[in-house]
DNA sequence: TGGCACCCCTAACGAACGTTCGGTAGGGTC
DNA sequence: GACCCTACCGAACGTTCGTTAGGGGTGCCA
């Protein structure tokens, strides 16, 4: 069986770089804000092309929202795996950077969901809310096991608390410069904050 | 003179009504979603007629979000008054809540502004950012002044818990819903989660 | 009564939109 | 040599976009 004449190999460099350029593209105009033509000229191909490989626009978007969320839930899973018996701080503490590595480290797919979902054609957001609500349980659970085991204030309200923080980690991206600013240490600033207030 | 006659009341009332109907649909749309025909619709017009009343959908979209930030500001001076000579912690819960009631009181511009300025074009964007600047300077001195005072911690980032606190706020446009929920427990969590953390 | 702002209309413009169509160059398979 | 598949193209479709031109009606004021 030939390897380096696998198809799939081919096809899968301009469904990436389809996905990557209208992921860059969504963060800066948002959805509807981006044309086909714009992300086919990125490619290096024409507008009919991108039917080749993606049967509509919305399927485009969806995809890349869809890998987005993949490029979060696998961050997530690396930081828990990691932490695994570690204190609730520490695990905290690697949720947090793996949340915002999703954002920074992994493509701009992470970026473009949480930024432009909201805007986003009502049938792409509904293809793709169960992807985002596994994850959102996954921080709702971790944070409901530190409740449960004391090592949150009594009468937190943990769902607000978890929309807060992750209020806080997502607009990162309207402001932090991965190229000039430390990952480790916005998010060694969130995690304190979060957990401990500014407070003197 | 007569009052009741002042036609500057009528075309209040119209170009009024153009940037409220605008602001609500860039807030589930974005800039780049909305059509002037949807808002001419909304507001009971012809597209056409839009023009009598402004120059370009840019400058709709600008005046939006320029009231968007008097409007900010004026929740700010508001709450600066009421809580002068008072506890930074009090002062503090003010302007947050001060800051919420912008977003959700007092029309859709706040919110229009604060999710949709990121991806609106830059020529709206930059005739913006000065007032913009002039907000976020008064949170900054605010907070530099606590930060003097020793109210924070020591070694507190006050630029980037800053803008931790800017993204907790703006983000509630996307979950939290005023006639269910309360405001005013809203500002709370999120002044308590800023001042204190939520450890135990 | 006539004029004149003011507010909105119908009709239409060129450009850009997402999408469809038929076709072709190149490589692999029988 | 006939056939098919992948990857892409130019051209065009109908629709919608922001915008412009020109006109009509209403109400205040001289």
């Amino acid at each position: 069986m030939p390897v380096l004449a696998d198809p799939s190999i081919d096809q899968h460099g301009a469904r990436q770089r389809i996905l990557d350029s209208t992921a860059e593209l969504i963060i800066e105009h948002g959805v509807a804000g981006v044309a086909q033509r714009q992300i086919a000229e990125r490619v290096g191909i024409r507008a009919a092309s991108l039917y080749h490989h993606f049967a509509s626009k919305n399927e485009i978007v969806e995809a890349v929202f869809r890998q987005g969320i993949d490029v979060m839930e696998h961050a997530w899973d690396e930081a828990a795996e990691r932490t695994r018996g570690a204190s609730p701080q520490t695990r905290l503490a690697a949720h947090i950077r793996a949340h915002l590595s999703a954002l920074f480290d992994h493509g701009p797919y992470t970026a473009a969901h949480v930024t432009a979902f909201r805007t986003a054609p009502a049938t792409v957001r509904d293809a793709v809310v169960p992807m985002r609500d596994a994850y959102e349980a996954r921080w709702a659970a971790f944070l409901g096991e530190l409740a449960a085991d004391g090592e949150l204030a009594d009468g937190t309200p943990v769902g607000l608390s978890r929309l807060a923080l992750f209020g806080a980690m997502n607009t990162t991206v309207e402001w932090f410069d991965a190229d000039r600013g430390n990952l480790d240490e916005l998010a060694d600033t969130i995690t304190h904050q979060f957990w401990n207030g500014v407070a003197a």
